[in-house]
Formats: structure tokens, C-alpha cells, sequence
DNA sequence: TACATTTCTTAACTTAAGTGAACGTCTTTA
DNA sequence: TAAAGACGTTCACTTAAGTTAAGAAATGTA
């Protein structure tokens, strides 16, 4: 499972024998079931995650509904906003199928570019890459009407729309999943 | 005018005057008027901005029409995705206001981080907030209506309703001009 | 298997955004 | 200073999303 990410890390930087021992000592690696809740609203917590396998989703609960608003597969990892700001969280990040991830803290973190800079080069050079594909995707979807957003979707991420229930993709989409459902009849309609 | 910049950073570092002093010799402060543009589409650059004091803003030219994506004011940086990907860039980058800011190329970023591997922490940091700030600040606008968006802007960023036209204020929200008026109405109605 | 729950679709109705055009105001500049 | 252009507002009309409700389909569970 290892071989996933030090696969994907090398695409960044070469490691050594000793640099992915440390890694692997730290005991990151962690199976998780479909469903399964990662983070809750209100909680405080230090941990980020990364997918080696599956998929996980941040939603907030808005007058009981769930609105998802972002999705995390194969490669991707995040830092949860209350990692960074301190405060408890203000969303949920739960497991849409059984998955592979590593969890790592921040002090395993610290430790890690304590012993090794060549990782926050990797960290700094990966989180600006993100910050700005982030910000395509923003621009992206305020410059599309929500069939737009759909078509690209289909095109960009096609894995999502089969892997993810259509209410969850509804509010990636920023609409109601009743409009996702009529957008998707109106789209086959015209073809 | 430096001072602006050192004043942010010992927010996060502190700096001797070996290092504000490398920073200073790097020349990187610029002064630009209203309406210059810094980047425009199909331009390769390698070139980060960071505003000072003034305003600038991204936009992409679509079908003749500028569509405002986002908006740089004090203390707020970015880096065009250009400069990441290496393709030429898919929007503009034009000065709302006159302004002052720093310009700063990947190679006199890799000399400080060489010279001063704190300048890389300091990076890397920002970036990780920033990424972060960036998912709440989209996940706001998916969960939201376009009135809603409006008045978060009110109270979130003030300062952008008086600064900037209505009509680019409207893309940024994701609506056309026509329909920030009427909302802006119907709100003053309401109230 | 049978029941309950969740998810998706459809439909009728309401609300708001998109579109195209007109108009007044303000700004730019020739 | 006069003309041209840019900007913001309003209006009538069109289109699409939100809402509420009902029912079908799929899924999970006893």
C-alpha cells in the first residue's frame, strides 16, 4: 500500500531508503469503511488525510441537509480548515466507500521536515500547485451555469459521477439534486 | 513602502536585516497605475504579485466579455497559474487602483529559499492557508444563492463594494450585471 | 424474502437569474 | 466643450433553478 504514495511522491522528489523508513515508522497508513466519519462539526483536530484508494467528501449539515462540498480520491489529500485556524470544525469529512488513506498530525509533520527539509520543499511545492488549480476550478464554476458545471464534471472527473450519489454531486454542483435530476433529462433530451 | 511588506511577514517570521535586506535588494517593488494590465491571456510569465497597498484583479475575456473572477487588495498575493503550469496564462491580470505591489520571479524566489530556507517555511505556511481559506470561501459560495453571496461580500469584504464597479463585482459573484442591480434593489426593498 | 429507508425522478408552481433593449448619468477624450 | 463610450438601472420577457409533494426504484436490513 506504501508503494502508492512513495509512486506518487516520486513524481516530486527522489527518496531515499531512510527517508521512506521514516515515513513508514510513523504508522500512517490507515483502512477505513464506507461511511465511516473522519471529522465531525464542532470537533478540534490536527489531522490531515490523503487517498491512496477510495474516496472521501467534506460536507456541512445546513438545516439538516447535508451539503457536500468538495470530493477527495485517488492522490488527493486535504488539511482540514481547523487544523490550520484552531477553532473546532465547521464541517464533516466522511468516507463515500471503503478507502485507504494516511493520517498524519501535525507534530509527525513537524518532525518529518525537521529531519528532512527536502518534504516541506515537496509540501510547499504541492500546496501551491493546489492553491492555484483551486483557484481555475473557482473560477471555473462562477463563470458556468450549473449545466455547464455538470458537462465539465462529466469530462474532468467522469469516475465521480459514477462513484458518488447524485444528491452529494447535486451540491458539489451548487444546486439542488431535483435540478440535477432535471438538467441531466434536459441534456439527454437535446442529444 | 517596505515597511508594509516586513510589518506582514513578522506576522508570521522574524526577520534579521540580513534578510530585509536581501529582500530589498532584489528590487521588487513596483508602482502601477489604474488600468495598467500585468499579465494578459496567452502570455507566459513567471512572475508572482503581491499587493501592497491598491487593488488588482483577475479576469478572463469570454466571447468579448471580461468575467471577474477574483480580487487582490492589501496584503494578499498570488501566484498565476501560468507560472505553475508553464502554459500560457487563460486570464488577465489588470490594476483596479493605483497601487504598489512586489513582483517576483520563480529564480529570486529559489535564491531566498536557498539563502534563507526560513523564506520557504514562511511559503509554504502561507500557502497552506490560503488553501484552506480558499475551500471555505468556495464551499460559502456553492452553498449559496447569489443574494446570499452579496451580502456576505457586505460584511466579509466592505471595502470591495465601494472600490470596485458594479459590473465586475457581478462576475465575481457569479451573476450578470443586470441581476447584482435588481438584487441590490430587492434587498434595499426588503429593508 | 419482506419491510423500511434512502435515493432518484417527475410534475406543478414559485422565484429569481439570463437576455435584450432603452435610458440617464458619468467619464473619457478628441 | 461636444461627442463617444462606459456604467448602472429599469423593464418586459424567457429560461432555469428552488420548493413542495408524490411516487418509483434501488438499497439496506431484520
Amino acid at each position: 500500500m506504501q508503494d502508492l504514495l512513495f509512486d506518487f511522491l516520486s513524481k516530486y522528489v527522489s527518496l531515499s531508503e531512510d527517508e521512506k523508513n521514516a515515513i513508514n515508522s510513523l504508522d500512517i497508513f490507515r483502512s477505513v469503511k464506507k461511511g465511516t466519519t473522519l471529522l465531525e462539526e464542532g470537533q478540534k483536530s490536527t489531522d490531515g488525510y490523503f487517498v491512496l484508494k477510495g474516496c472521501i467528501r467534506t460536507y456541512y449539515l445546513i438545516d439538516g441537509e447535508e451539503k457536500t462540498t468538495a470530493f477527495y480520491t485517488e492522490m488527493e489529500g486535504l488539511t482540514p480548515h481547523c487544523v490550520i485556524n484552531k477553532f473546532p470544525s465547521e464541517y464533516y469529512i466522511s468516507c463515500v466507500e471503503d478507502s485507504i488513506i494516511t493520517v498524519a498530525n501535525t507534530e509527525m509533520e513537524a518532525e518529518i521536515f525537521n529531519k528532512f527539509p527536502k518534504f516541506e520543499t515537496l509540501c510547499r511545492i504541492l500546496s501551491e500547485e493546489l492553491l492555484s488549480k483551486q483557484q481555475i476550478n473557482f473560477d471555473e464554476f462562477k463563470i458556468s451555469s450549473p449545466e455547464q458545471r455538470y458537462l465539465h464534471l462529466i469530462h474532468k472527473r467522469p469516475d465521480l459521477i459514477q462513484r458518488v450519489p447524485q444528491h452529494q454531486l447535486a451540491s458539489y454542483l451548487g444546486i439542488k439534486p431535483q435540478s440535477l435530476s432535471r438538467l441531466r433529462a434536459r441534456i439527454i433530451k437535446k442529444s
